[in-house]
DNA sequence: TGGTTTGTTGCGACTATTCGCAATAGCAAC
DNA sequence: GTTGCTATTGCGAATAGTCGCAACAAACCA
């Protein structure tokens, strides 16, 4: 079964009624193996049929972040992306100066995780995490 | 000297020019204590006077963050606060629930921010960093 | 297949923030 | 104190994203 099916699937059994609007953001999230934008998918989605609004395209996203099915990552001055679930867990590496985004090991804020819950017994969502900073080559320049 | 007399030497002494706006605007973020955010800033100098716009506080703000006099904390769901440079630094947790913000010990990054720079050479800007998740309160409910 | 319920959509209005541009006003030099 | 240069401002327009509401259409039932 296509993730795609998958996700229309779980959706419906849940309760939530399927829509070509639906569908067809559902299929261009999924089919982007990487991160996604509002816009971005809005734009394919433009391609096919201008009969979506952007409105439903970020309802439909929300819903996605919601249900579980999908992750918003915010990478910090006004940057938000969207990836599926198949999209492993892994930190945001977000350059201030070039804008470039790199993957971390998730395992390296374990023991920070551990912390936070036991000093201050705040759940960390981790999946959402993002840090700026500098990359190599904006150092070095 | 007071600190928001030091805030405009320095932006004087770094060929900047002082007008009436830029003080009130220091003059606003120095005394707060806290984190504050530009609407706030801005109804403080509403306050006073209302030929300040609010395109010259969100200016401003940029401005001092620039010269590193003070600090931009992105909280996540679009929600921006400044801090002088006075106000320590500490990780900001965010509960996603209530929206609680609780400061943590920012020396329990250390070890994470030593491994980023040389696994992957980035050097992270930590004092910008927040952290979404649920407080305790919130897990309990 | 047709009717009913109510969740979803598109639209237009509204928010916070940014931007371009002409007018204003710091500030240095005289 | 005047003058001139140009950084800074206020304004209005533009941007991304959200929201309320009336119209529409999935999904279920007969």
């Amino acid at each position: 079964m296509s993730p795609c099916q998958t996700y229309i699937d779980t959706l419906r059994s849940h309760g939530y009624r399927i829509t070509p609007q639906r569908e067809m953001i559902v299929e261009a999230i999924a089919h982007q193996g990487d991160h996604i934008n509002a816009d971005e998918v809005f734009a394919i989605i433009q391609e096919r049929t201008h009969s979506v609004n952007i409105a439903t395209v970020y309802r439909t996203l929300d819903l996605l972040v919601e249900q579980g099915l999908a992750t918003r990552i915010d990478l910090g001055e006004g940057r938000v992306i969207y990836a599926t679930d198949q999209h492993g867990t892994h930190i945001h590496l977000v350059c201030r100066q070039c804008g470039q985004v790199l993957d971390a090991d998730p395992e390296l804020l374990s023991a920070f995780n551990r912390q936070l819950q036991s000093d201050y017994r705040f759940a960390a969502d981790l999946q959402h995490i993002s840090v700026l900073g500098l990359c190599s080559d904006c150092q070095t320049n």
